[in-house]
This record gives structure tokens, sequence and C-alpha cells, in this order.
DNA sequence: TGTTTACTCTATTAATCCGATAGGATAAAT
DNA sequence: ATTTATCCTATCGGATTAATAGAGTAAACA
């Protein structure tokens, strides 16, 4: 299961790529349309500006909005950002690999390989599937 | 990322997957074959037991053996028992369905759409992946 | 029958993470 | 200047995780 705060943020993203111009949005107007507490999404929508899918305007007319195109954001970067590996476990991630604290060696672990597989797979997925892809079909 | 409870489950089945007999083995084999903390590891295979995969047996020369074929468990169920729900949000999730707090209607959302999809395509490598080929090329 | 062995069950603990909130700082528009 | 809206840090309660403790139960065996 995802977290709240991928959801959340997956959810602004979407509102966010349906905008017909690029006009920066309010966090108060996602906040409302999408049923996310404000404080909490705006947490959310600076670490995906650091990340630099979208950048914000202060003031007057300020609000965020998406920096790249709606088919170079996958979704396995969105993930990475707001909720950490894609990996199952530590050992077989490619981007936040750590070293297993029960494994004296990863090699002649079941579970390791096995869950290289299962990453490859779901990496696939994510890798493939762009913010274009998920709001298409709505 | 699964938690401890699962990947040590998964290294307990796969330990007494590669047993020659069905003999029963002892937690505390297990736990030092694969450096479990050995009270814990008991409160997973007693999971494992009450979700019919496992068996147990008393006293000396007692201890925990496969109740099943190793290809009619798959990833799959293991996944569900100890780490729970394989959809990425509860609003698709088959066996453990709950509607989302942040969704008036899940039809109109485009997250709920998106995971449909990531579901069955994770369902898919899980249910096809028995333990058995977890440990066949081992 | 009694002792040893090993699983069963409950419950407690420390540490961490999650979701949410508060409040002042900063920057832009008018 | 004043208003608007993001930026940033800090905090908080509650839930979950991983691990531990200890008493209870059942089986084997002498």
């Amino acid at each position: 299961m995802i977290s709240r705060k991928t959801k959340y943020g997956l959810k602004a993203l979407s509102f966010l790529a349906k905008q017909e111009s690029n006009k920066p949005v309010q966090i108060s107007v996602i906040s409302e349309a999408e049923n996310i507490s404000q404080k909490f999404l705006e947490s959310i929508l600076l670490s995906l500006r650091k990340a630099g899918f979208l950048a914000s305007k202060k003031g007057k007319g300020g609000g965020y909005y998406l920096l790249k195109e709606t088919r170079d954001i996958p979704l396995a970067s969105i993930y990475r950002i707001l909720e950490g590996p894609i990996a199952m476990v530590p050992c077989v991630s490619l981007n936040f690999y750590e070293k297993c604290h029960d494994c004296p060696d990863e090699h002649s672990c079941d579970v390791h390989k096995l869950m290289i597989q299962v990453r490859d797979n779901t990496l696939s997925i994510l890798e493939n599937t762009s913010l274009q892809d998920f709001i298409k079909e709505s």
C-alpha cells in the first residue's frame, strides 16, 4: 500500500495536468477539489517542486504549475520521490541500495533473487506509465 | 518495501521447502540459519500455520513443516498473510477493500483507475510465482 | 510418572513513521 | 504598504514495527 502522501501527490499532479493552460493553481484550490489537508499538501508539493516536476509562484496569482510535459513524468519518479524505494527489499534497490542486516551473502539468498525479478517487473510498469497515460482515460 | 516480518517469513518458507524430507524443523534451527530473532520468527510461523501453509509438532523432535506442495503456495498468498493488501490503495483491493476517505466518487478518480492496472499487473506476477519457482534457481 | 523439549499465547516495550497542524519567514503583485 | 500565497521548520498524537519476556500447553521418552 502507498502512503497518503503519495496518493495525494498523484491526485495533485493529475489535477495540475488537467488544467488547460499552465497558469499557477493555488494549493487551496487543489486541496479543496481533492479533499486533501492543505498544510499536508503544501509539504508534498514542495517535495515535487524540489524534485523538478513543479514550479511555483509566490504572491497574488501565484500557485503551482507543471514544469515538465506530462509524458515526461513517469510514475516511477513520482513514486521514488514521495514513497521511496520501488524495490521490496533494500538489497535489490537500484536507487536506494542498502545491505540487509540479516544476510551475510546476498548471492545465496533466495529472497534476494526473487525480489530482483519482482523489481524488474514492477519497474517496467512504473517506468512506462507517465502522468499523461494516467489522466488520458478519465 | 516489505516489512521484515514478510521477508523473514519468505526466508523461513524457503528454508523449509529446501529440506529433503518433510521432518519438522525447529524454530531455533531456522532462526539461527537465517539470522532471525527467534521470538519474532515464532509469531510469524504461527501466522503461516494458522493460514494453513505450515503444520507444527510440539515436544521433542517437534517443529514446523510444510503442509502444502511448494507449487501450491503462490507468493500472493504469503504476501497477503504477512504483509497485507497487494493493491496500492484500499479502494482497488480485492481482498481488503475499503473506501478511500478522500474520494466521494471512485469512478471519477484518476488514481483509482491507474491503481487497478498496477494491481492487475502485480497480481499476475505474484499469483504466478510459487514457492517452488522461487527456490528452484538457487 | 516425571522431565525435557518445543510450540502457544498474551502482553509489553522502544523506536520509528505517518498524517496532520501551527506559525512565522519570504517573495510577488497591486 | 498591504495583501496574497508559497516556504520552511518544528511539533504532536497515534499507529505500526521489531523485538522481548514469560507463563502455558502438548508431545516424547525414560
